[in-house]
DNA sequence: ATTAGGGTTAGTG
DNA sequence: CACTAACCCTAAT
């Protein structure tokens, strides 16, 4: 009756996000109870803390038409946090912009579920057009649809599903919203979270995640994390070497051309007719 | 006692 | 009217 909806504010959701990050998902009450949150919280349900999670996970996309009858199998929340068999947790950040742009192939014949990690994907292709198209003002809703068209598949409301994606970056400040119709990347975005490379165009599908996820367990999601992080790991291992090999070649070419230089002087000499004793 | 997940309702474009 | 976000209910642990 007299209870009007209580929004959420963004320093809510950041105490949520921080709360999630120190407890792991699931914690609710503990977050709820930390004194280190409680005094942004303390009007919000440990309920409260679960449900808001579950809008800024999901949400992207749900065609609200199919409630996956299969089964009631718990759709693997796209569990950012896992806790181990000893204890300790992994954390991913936060739900939205852990993006994992794995391309589980998503035609309407194949029921994949995966749907909380549409959004990510959505993510992935918004930044990806942005940062591509690095529009000084920003890019508009039909600029961005076309560009995201134009490489990968899209569903056919996808227009619309963007947009909701953009408004909900937009107010999680992760965009900037520009001359009321275009939208930006903000720049602290690139600083405090992680956002997918835009130009890793080679993203191999990979075994685990190309069947459905259905009887999906702790194990399978820890699998899955374990090996993304082995993955990343040995990218940036890759990464690494590839920085060294380019400062030993970098290093070679300094060195060949001071000898390039020195056998230039000694040659001038020579045809002087200097003898030049060499050590 | 808490959590996860489905359901309901209010607010908004 | 469709969609989203906040809130509620309940089974499961």
């Amino acid at each position: 009756m007299g209870n009007p909806k209580q929004k959420w504010t963004s320093e809510e959701e950041e105490a949520l996000r921080a709360g999630v990050a120190k407890h792991g998902t699931g914690k609710w009450k503990n977050i709820q109870k930390d004194p280190e949150f409680n005094h942004l919280l303390f009007s919000r349900s440990n309920i409260d803390l679960k449900d808001k999670w579950r809008n800024m996970s999901v949400s992207a996309n749900g065609p609200p038409r199919e409630k996956s009858r299969t089964s009631k199998a718990k759709a693997n929340p796209d569990a950012p946090t896992t806790q181990l068999s000893n204890g300790q947790i992994v954390v991913s950040a936060t739900p939205i912009s852990n993006v994992a742009p794995m391309d589980a192939v998503m035609d309407d014949s194949s029921k994949c579920i995966l749907d909380g990690k549409t959004a990510s994907k959505y993510n992935a292709m918004i930044y990806e057009a942005l940062s591509t198209l690095k529009e000084p003002n920003g890019s508009d809703t039909s600029a961005l649809v076309s560009f995201i068209e134009q490489r990968h598949e899209v569903p056919q409301n996808f227009r619309r599903l963007l947009s909701s994606r953009l408004r909900r970056l937009v107010a999680q400040d992760k965009l900037e919203k520009v001359q009321n119709c275009c939208y930006k990347i903000k720049k602290d975005v690139l600083l405090s979270t992680k956002t997918p490379t835009p130009k890793q165009k080679d993203i191999r599908p990979r075994q685990i995640q190309t069947s459905c996820y259905l009887g999906d367990t702790v194990e399978d999601a820890s699998v899955a994390a374990a090996y993304k992080i082995a993955e990343a790991e040995n990218k940036s291992f890759v990464a690494a070497e590839a920085v060294k090999e380019a400062e030993r070649v970098s290093k070679m070419a300094e060195e060949t051309d001071s000898v390039l230089v020195l056998a230039k002087e000694i040659l001038e000499r020579c045809s002087r007719g200097e003898i030049v004793l060499m050590a």
